[in-house]
This record gives C-alpha cells, structure tokens and sequence, in this order.
RNA sequence: GGAGGGAUAGCGAAGUUGGCCAAACGCGGCGGACUGUAAAUCCGCUCCUUCGGGUUCGCAGGUUCGAGUCCUGCUCCCUCCA
C-alpha cells in the first residue's frame, strides 16, 4: 500500500471511527481499514451496495440504521450502489410464509422501487446514488454459469444460514430455488465490484457469500458492515411490516409521534443511538441524564419522537407533532385537528353502521364489541349500547379506540 | 419409486367411542381501568350477522337425523428407505 502521509492517516481513522459506529460487526475489520486507507490514498470513493428487495416497499424507521449508515458514506464521499432485486422479484420467493407469492411485474417492480426511493431521499441524497436493477446481468446468465457457481457450495454450508437451518429443523420446506438467492446477491456485489456491503445482522449469511463469489470472479472482496436490528413497537420482535409494530417513514407526523412515544422505555436509548439523527454526543448526554434520574423518561422519549419527526419532515411539522400528542393524550382532549368525512349516508343510523361506514373498523361484528368494551366515542361522550341510533349532524366527532377520530362533514344541500 | 406421519382460527396447540365444537388452552392482537399512549397489574373482547341465524377445522365429494371427528379422491408438507 502506498505510504499514506499524516493528514491521511487522520482522516482514514476520522472515516473509521465514524463509519464503523453502532456496526455491529465488521467482517473482516483489517480489510475495512484498508479499504478506507486505500479510498483515501488514491482519492477514489468506496463503492458501498445496498440492496433492496422490491416486494416490501415499506420503508420504516428500522431501515433508518442502515440509511444513517449510507448517509455518512455519503457525506465522506463514498459511492452507494442501490441494487433493485427485481430478477429475484419477479422470480417470487417464498420464503417462509405467503408460499406462493406471484411473482412481481415489470410495473409493480419499478412502482415499488419508486416508492423507496422516494422515502430513501428523507434520509440520503438520491442524486448522488447508483441505480441498478440486478435484472440486469442476472437475467443474462445461463445455466452453465450458474451450475459452476453453484459448484463451489456445499448443501451443509447452505444449512448454516440460520433462516434456513431453522426450517429444516422445524421441517418447513425449504424450497431448492431459495438456495440460489445468496449465489445471486453475491453476483451482484461481483457485477458492480462493490467495496462494501451493508445490511442488518439477520443477512449475515447472504451479504456475506458475496465475498466468496467475488473470489470466484477473481475481484477483491467486499467488506460487510452488519448493522444491529431495532425491536419494533412490542420491544421484543424486530421491526416489521408484517408483525405491524413498526413506525413508517412516511406516516403521518402525528403517528410517527405517538407510535415513538408509545414504545417500551428500554428500547429509547438504541433508537436514540441507531435510528435518531442525533450526534453521539448528544445521545451520550441523554444517556447520563437518564441515568442521573435528571431526565424523565417520558421527556426523553419526547425528544425522540420530536426528532423521528424533524428527521423525516421539518422542525414546525415536529412542533405540532408534540402539541397534537400533549392535547389529545396527555390532556385526554380532541386534537385539534381531526381528518374530516364528508357524509352521504343516511340522517340517522346505528352507531355499529356507522363506525363499518366510516371504515373505521373492519367489520360490524368488531364495531359492536368495541361498543360494548367502551372503546367508542361520539362528541367526547362514551357509547354503550351498540343500537344507539345516531343522528349524523354537520361536525360530528366519532372516536374508536384512542387514537382514531372522524369528523363527519355533511354537505351542504 | 416405496413405507409411514401430518394439515384445526394470526401463530402454537387440544380435539381421534361422530352430537354438549364457532371449536379448550397458551401466545399475539384489540378495548377498558391504572399510568408517562412506557413497564407491571387487573377486567373484557378476539369468524360474519338484518342478532333470528349464517359460514368455518387443507380441497372436493360421500355415509349419517347429525362430522373437525367415519369413508373416497385430490393437493401440499415432513420423515425414513431406494
């Protein structure tokens, strides 16, 4: 390696020291520090891929770890190589689950990868970033190809991934297509000669198989940087769509704020740490008052939820935010803002037909039982009784549960 | 190709002398009380409904007054053998 003069020494461990925090491993740590060192000394920006799945285009703050992570390598000046897994979508992949989950169209695919791109640019700089749709090469090739790569895995191996080695020992299927997807992802990373890869610690065995395909290719290896997994809402599962026990990146202010303050103290300081946009001073900082007792817990939550909305909107959005959460939940009134519905249905009717006709509850059934749990208000007053007849007036405030208000908007005839 | 085991509500799991099964129990979820919309705790709810009922137990038929429970075929999963 060339020999790196004083100045560039410091910024390889300025680079370090920043990209490496809140990285839960580093594989192999040596390379990484070489890797920058090298970025550094013949001035040639890291080429860091990323890659999406685009069937789940529901961009949460759990992925905040990983764009944080992308931003700062953006912000150093390093390369992000996004990588749309459209071949594998369209394949479909039943990982688990849906079984047969159809395969993605060509449209559904670039819908989706729209949509993370726009909620990716609350976060990074989408001008700066590269483009691809592994389609791309993977579509080009042929079994030959894939046969001889996959000649250098062995079955066992394949079995280690965790995801995997868990089916097999619960005896869910395990479909032979699915071995592939690692071979693939590493095919990516040798197509696009990427220097490192991101991804939460759940991909540890995909990301890191790239290195072994890229050996096969003859490229220099990829670093991996496995970022940690937040907990969702529940404190306990990792966030998700599917367990719903997520925030979303692009939800109503007033939910992202809610939801945050709604989640288990014990997860505050690691969505502080991995998810906020907070310095690591000022998570430091918190850290001690809280542990000082200076600092109430809910205070600090507040500062949380205050800055997930400031992040993902602007500092006023983040104001209201905070004075909606105050009315409503902690003074226990009607926010002041409440989304409005124009009514076209009928003058009068029962309390269940109107919570199904406001789409406020999935069924009539729920809306009855909800009633009857005392879950329901109209104007403020609690409902008992599931036949009460309602009358719909111009202004009427319908509440399910805690959080879900409807004004009703009779139009003016 | 052969032998055996299995498919029950969001998940796990009872149910195998046919009726008392809309289906135990646990988890999860929801609501209420209490709070800091935290945790813990307590209570209630958890297929649909015009509240009379109606549709459910992998799918399709059949036996029966009556089937999650019996029979036939099919689909899928698992294990072992080859």
């Amino acid at each position: 390696m060339n020999q790196l003069s004083v100045e560039q020494i410091e910024e390889v461990n300025h680079q370090y020291q920043i990209l490496s925090y809140g990285v839960t491993e580093i594989i192999p740590e040596a390379e990484f520090k070489q890797k920058i060192a090298k970025s550094v000394a013949e001035k040639e920006p890291l080429k860091v891929k990323l890659g999406l799945d685009p069937t789940a285009p529901d961009v949460h703050i759990g992925h905040t770890v990983v764009l944080n992570k992308l931003k700062q390598f953006q912000s150093l000046g390093h390369t992000i190589q996004l990588i749309i897994g459209d071949f594998t979508g369209k394949i479909g992949d039943p990982t688990g689950k849906s079984a047969a989950r159809t395969a993605l169209t060509d449209e559904e695919v670039r819908h989706n990868a729209q949509t993370y791109f726009e909620q990716f640019g609350k976060i990074i700089d989408m001008e700066k970033v590269e483009l691809y749709y592994n389609s791309k090469w993977l579509s080009q090739v042929d079994l030959t190809e894939m046969i001889r790569l996959s000649s250098h895995v062995t079955v066992a191996r394949m079995l280690e991934r965790d995801d995997f080695h868990q089916r097999y020992e619960a005896e869910k299927p395990i479909y032979l297509h699915e071995f592939f997807y690692p071979i693939m992802q590493g095919y990516d990373s040798a197509q696009l000669a990427s220097d490192i890869e991101l991804g939460g610690t759940d991909q540890h065995f995909n990301v890191l198989f790239g290195r072994h395909v890229q050996e096969r290719f003859g490229i220099e290896k990829q670093v991996v940087l496995l970022l940690p997994l937040i907990e969702g809402l529940d404190g306990v599962e990792k966030m998700s769509k599917s367990k719903n026990n997520y925030i979303g990146i692009s939800e109503h202010p007033n939910e992202i704020y809610g939801k945050t303050m709604s989640i288990p103290d014990k997860l505050m300081v690691k969505y502080f740490e991995l998810a906020s946009n907070l310095t690591i001073k000022e998570v430091s900082a918190i850290k001690q008052q809280l542990n000082d007792q200076t600092l109430h817990p809910r205070d600090a939550k507040a500062r949380l939820a205050y800055s997930f909305v400031e992040m993902l909107y602007d500092d006023s959005t983040a104001q209201e935010a905070s004075k909606h959460f105050a009315t409503v939940f902690q003074k226990n009134n009607m926010p002041t803002e409440i989304p409005e519905v124009v009514w076209e249905g009928p003058d009068s009717l029962s309390i269940v037909d109107l919570i199904k006709a406001l789409d406020m509850l999935p069924s009539k059934s729920e809306a009855r039982r909800m009633v009857l749990n005392g879950g329901v208000r109209i104007d403020q007053e609690k409902v008992h009784d599931p036949s009460l007849m309602v009358t719909a007036t111009n202004g009427l405030v319908v509440q399910v549960g805690k959080r879900k208000f409807i004004k009703l908007s009779l139009p003016k005839s």
